[in-house]
DNA sequence: GCCGTTTGCGCAAACGATTGATCAGGCGTT
DNA sequence: AACGCCTGATCAATCGTTTGCGCAAACGGC
């Protein structure tokens, strides 16, 4: 690996010359023809400046962690090229990392952030993790943006989560159905709260009735969305649509369906909340409506970025694109 | 961010002692007062290594990074679980990183050896990728392990790929099938040629024909499983169960037989290979023959220390556990 | 009591890059 | 001729850690 002063030696100049150079100094006054014969040589001995040296002396890494529960779930390929693409966009690298790995006491914030590893974390926070607890290991004004779940003392960004669930029922409702169940996420989730929140208020709008039964709250979960349509069905008088929080709860609910030899969409809709791959790939194909995940990306890495410039702790709604919905198979006017 | 002469300071002795006391140096001659006190100290102003600052140092980061062609392909979760859980054993961090960036000449390399800010690089190159080419692109003795694809140069390590195939073609003999597809990957894949290979064999060694209208080269995808349904059900004598190369391609299997009304085992019986999470979600839940993907994970770290170390390139095969049959609903004996 | 050895610890030089301060000439002005 | 200024480039300190070496003091053997 060639160095500063490799490159200093052939084009016989000084390392301090061959720096500005390299990195573009505007203050440095360096004639065109030394220059020249720098790049030259920095290009003949293959020179890439070395990550420690330069994060040693700036303090600075220009990496930014991505923290997830899942990295194999489907619905954060969206969020990912998001991240990643505000982040080259901004000079940066991304590094990825398992939240699994994440359980005890926080020491990944002391190797990512404590060693200096990273400049910033945008982190997805479980669905059963506790606030408080959360705000706690991590320290005062950290460069941590969460997503989905805002914690005290980090920024955090979100997506309308109710207008999603909103625009959903409105569908199903639309198509004719009147009882409507919710196959929601853990009940102390904040995202599933809003979600529901979201159901209801359309349910409200229309006039129907919002009988608590028809919601349930088992998690994002295939085997979630299962549970949650066993429970749902064995009611005296099961809905005809259920509106699932996650597509990978869906595919539970389509599953379970099965199972109970319900015929979807005949005997019973589904509408997803979330798009990604997989939806496209059930069956039937399922309806969802689409969430703006990818630039929930985008917009994560620039509050981080703001909180690492020194800006203020903000707490961001991703708007635009608005949740929209996506037309599959799996739901259509109730039967008889 | 506490450094080691705060922790001096606060002990009282030399920056040396305290990294001496810290690191463990086994040579190092300090008493048994000191060590305390500069532990005490240490844990009191919550002392952690400058990472830049001992990479620097040591010309070595602790930094392996993963690079996939998906980092949200389900049949990933195994491998990177595989791979962290060696990369933490022998005191490394992973990182992930998508070959998608990788495809322009390879400046991925630069970015991450070239800079120093790995130690080594696991690889599975995609399917397309030409294996020349990226042998050029990796400078001579790069401390890089492939996974499923040998490139010259460098150490590999793969899994029993004709193996496994035989083992799936086996069973669907078993069954009583004799004509039996095989949705293969792209022709020009490795993997795909051994697993065609091993098809083949338990063909052979059953006394069966060999169409070769019954093998498709169409690749891992699942709208590559629809294509190579479509080819197979369209030959004048259809098979009467296929073997998907890959448990995403059997998903288009399914979706095609669906599409073209073939119930699934009773006209057609499908075996994948690979196993994942999505294959018990399916319908019907796929009958797999489940490969070694996270020994393969820990074998390719181990190969890839043994290069950092400066050992020879090897080239490895992971036999133990043995692939394995794994049945579920999607194969039946035929039907008539 | 002298000398060699051990113990306990600090000094200072790297590692590679960045950057404020400095310096040697050349040139124009008074 | 003395002076100041601009240009083009170098010097040297710095970031935080590791580690070979040196140096006292204590110790043990005779």
């Amino acid at each position: 690996m060639a160095k500063l002063s490799d490159v200093a030696a052939r084009a016989g100049v000084s390392v301090s010359a061959v720096s500005r150079v390299l990195s573009g100094d505007p203050s440095a006054r360096l004639s065109e023809a030394t220059r020249e014969r720098v790049r030259k040589a920095a290009g003949e001995v293959g020179y890439h400046p070395n990550f420690a040296g330069r994060a040693l002396k700036l303090a600075r890494t220009d990496v930014l962690a991505l923290i997830v529960p899942d990295v194999t779930n489907s619905l954060f390929a969206e969020l990912t090229r998001g991240v990643e693409d505000e982040a080259v966009a901004r000079g940066c690298v991304m590094l990825l990392a398992r939240s699994e790995d994440m359980q005890p006491g926080g020491s990944m914030f002391d190797r990512l952030l404590g060693e200096g590893r990273v400049d910033g974390i945008v982190l997805q926070p479980r669905d059963d993790t506790d606030p408080e607890e959360l705000a706690q290991s991590v320290g005062e004004r950290a460069p941590l943006v969460t997503i989905h779940q805002p914690i005290p003392g980090a920024s955090s960004v979100v997506v309308p989560d109710a207008l999603a669930a909103r625009r959903a029922t409105e569908h199903l409702i639309a198509l004719g159905h009147r009882r409507i169940g919710f196959a929601g996420g853990l009940a102390g989730s904040p995202t599933a709260r809003r979600r529901a929140a979201g159901h209801l208020e359309a349910l409200e709008e229309a006039g129907l009735e919002q009988d608590p039964h028809l919601v349930t709250w088992r998690g994002y979960r295939e085997q979630d969305g299962r549970a949650s349509t066993a429970e749902l069905l064995a009611l005296p008088e099961p809905p005809t649509a259920i509106v699932a929080a996650n597509v990978n709860a869906a595919v539970g609910v389509l599953a379970q369906a099965r199972a109970q030899g319900l015929a979807v969409p005949d005997a019973l809709s589904v509408v997803a909340i979330h798009d990604a791959w997989t939806a496209g790939h059930t069956w039937p194909p399922l309806t969802c409506v689409r969430m703006p995940l990818y630039e929930l990306g985008r917009t994560a890495v620039a509050a981080l970025a703001h909180v690492i410039d020194g800006g203020a702790i903000e707490h961001r709604s991703v708007e635009d694109p608005e949740p929209v919905l996506i037309r599959r198979e799996s739901a259509a006017a109730p039967r008889g």
